[in-house]
Parts: structure tokens; C-alpha cells; sequence
DNA sequence: TCTGATTAAATCGCGCGCGATTAAAAAGCA
DNA sequence: TGCTTTTTAATCGCGCGCGATTTAATCAGA
């Protein structure tokens, strides 16, 4: 059998789509100062305010030595407070301020812009989001 | 509607799934002192040797200020050679070395790991591939 | 109660990835 | 020919992402 070549691969197809799909984020939280991963954190919170690093961790993937400093330029920006929590001092709780719980408003626009962008029908874009997800549980499994 | 959570957003499914692919690379990869963009890089040479920054940019996605520090460090590892063309001298071309060309035998073997922990047969793998680079190129274009 | 193990964040160093800019070579054109 | 425009890499600064380690708090067990 001849050497793959890089489109076909499935691990550049991910690397390569990940970032077109950065790219596509870029401009549109530019305006609001975000990053794409602060933009995901952000995410996390609106769907439940107050989670410690490692719940962050779990559900994004990461680890504090990338979500503390990520946190603490979140924190200088006024989007969220840290607070160690006072029945376990080892824990960090994270909280969004007004204004990070103020910028979920500007998510269902920014939603319908990605969306846009994929060109594809509803149904077809959550089959393939979990066909993704599936691939993904697969290799961290 | 209610709001999206991080699980429904194709966006995240790319992300950690991008994530997840490089934590399997990673061990493979590892000890042949390699990145798993480095890798990118050799796979592209693999195929033709003797590329342009543009020509390998164009191939990979990726802009001179992120090659152009990467393929020092390859070039400082003794994988390939960076010299400016004789013809042209605004370009740069990326040659392998014996060193660079000769890690090619290695790939089968990771490839089969990777193909491995992906868990699937190589018709839905394929068929999901292409999915995922249809959509890279509607972000894209 | 004290001591060692475990857990949670933080810290450090390094390699990407990229927006913005710069430097230099080549191409286009009066 | 000279001058401007375009093209190609390189440089710089900053934010991730992570392996490795450290610090501090809590837990478990004698």
C-alpha cells in the first residue's frame, strides 16, 4: 500500500478543521474581547455559574496549568471572579460577573453565524457533531 | 430554544477531538523527538521534498510566522535543511535530511496505532474524514 | 493526635498559532 | 533605466496547551 498523504488523514482533517473553525470564531468575538477557549469558558459558566477549575477542566478538556492563567486574564478583563471556596481551601470556585453573564446575549447570534458558516442542514450537522464526539471518546477512552 | 450547551456545538466537538487525536500522537511521537506539528511537516515532505514555506503553508493551513520558527527548530534537530532558492531568492526551500527522510519508516507503524484508536473501519473512517474536511473547506472558503 | 498519602491549583518552560509589522527580492511599468 | 507594487520570509508579542514540578489543604490510618 503507497504512504498516506496528508488529506487523507483523519487526524489533519480535525487539525485542519479546528482551526478553519477558529478562524471563523475570530472576528466575531474579537468585538467582545474574547479568545476562542475564554469563549468556551464562558459557555461552561452560563450553563452553571460557580464551578471549581476542575470541574472547568472536565469539561472542557484541560487542565489548570492551562485553564489558571486562561482564568486569571478572564478575571483582569472584569468577565469572571476566583474565589477559593470556603469549605475546601483547595478549591477555586470560578463566578461570572455582570458583565460575563451579560455577554451570553450576544451567543445566539454568534451561534447562527457559525452555523451559517457550515452550510449544512440541522440534522446533518449534529449527525456529524456526534459522529466527532464519538471519534473523540474513542481516542481519549 | 433554549441556549446551546458545550456538548450540542459542532465547534467543541472539533476542538476536543483535535485534543484528544494529538494526546494519542503524543506518546508515538515522543520518541522520535517529534511534534505532532513537526510530524505534519515531515508528511508533507514525505510526499515531496523540497517544498516552499508557501508551498508547505498552503498545505498545512499555516503562515510563515508559524513555519518559519517550527522548521528552525527542525532544522536545529537535523530533519530537514532550509535554503533560499537559487533561482528566487525571496523563497525558502525546505529539504529532508537522511535523518528527516528516514523516520518515513516509522509512519506505517503510527498510523496503524492511530487508525487503531480511532475504532472504526476504514469505510466510516473514511466517509467521516471527508465530512469533516467538507465542512474545513466551507469554513475555509 | 500526628504522620504520610492524596487532591487541587498554581508555577515554569517550551512549542505552537496568529495578528501585525518589517526586510528584502522580484515584478510591473512609465 | 528608475520607481512603485507585489511577493516571500522573517520577526515580535501574546495567548493557549501541556509535561513536569511545587505548594497547600484535606484525608486516612495508626
Amino acid at each position: 500500500m503507497s504512504q498516506l498523504t496528508l488529506p487523507d488523514m483523519i487526524c489533519f482533517a480535525l487539525y485542519s478543521a479546528n482551526h478553519a473553525m477558529q478562524r471563523v470564531y475570530q472576528p466575531l468575538l474579537a468585538p467582545l474581547g474574547l479568545t476562542y477557549p475564554q469563549f468556551l469558558v464562558l459557555m461552561a459558566l452560563w450553563e452553571e455559574d460557580g464551578r471549581r477549575v476542575t470541574d472547568l477542566g472536565r469539561a472542557l478538556g484541560l487542565e489548570s496549568n492551562t485553564l489558571t492563567p486562561l482564568l486569571k486574564r478572564m478575571e483582569a478583563q472584569g468577565l469572571v471572579a476566583r474565589a477559593r471556596d470556603e469549605q475546601d481551601e483547595r478549591q477555586v470556585r470560578v463566578t461570572l460577573s455582570e458583565k460575563g453573564a451579560g455577554l451570553k446575549a450576544e451567543a445566539g447570534h454568534i451561534s447562527r453565524c457559525i452555523f451559517d458558516a457550515c452550510g449544512l442542514e440541522v440534522e446533518r450537522l449534529t449527525a456529524l457533531r456526534d459522529q466527532i464526539t464519538a471519534l473523540r471518546d474513542r481516542l481519549a477512552g
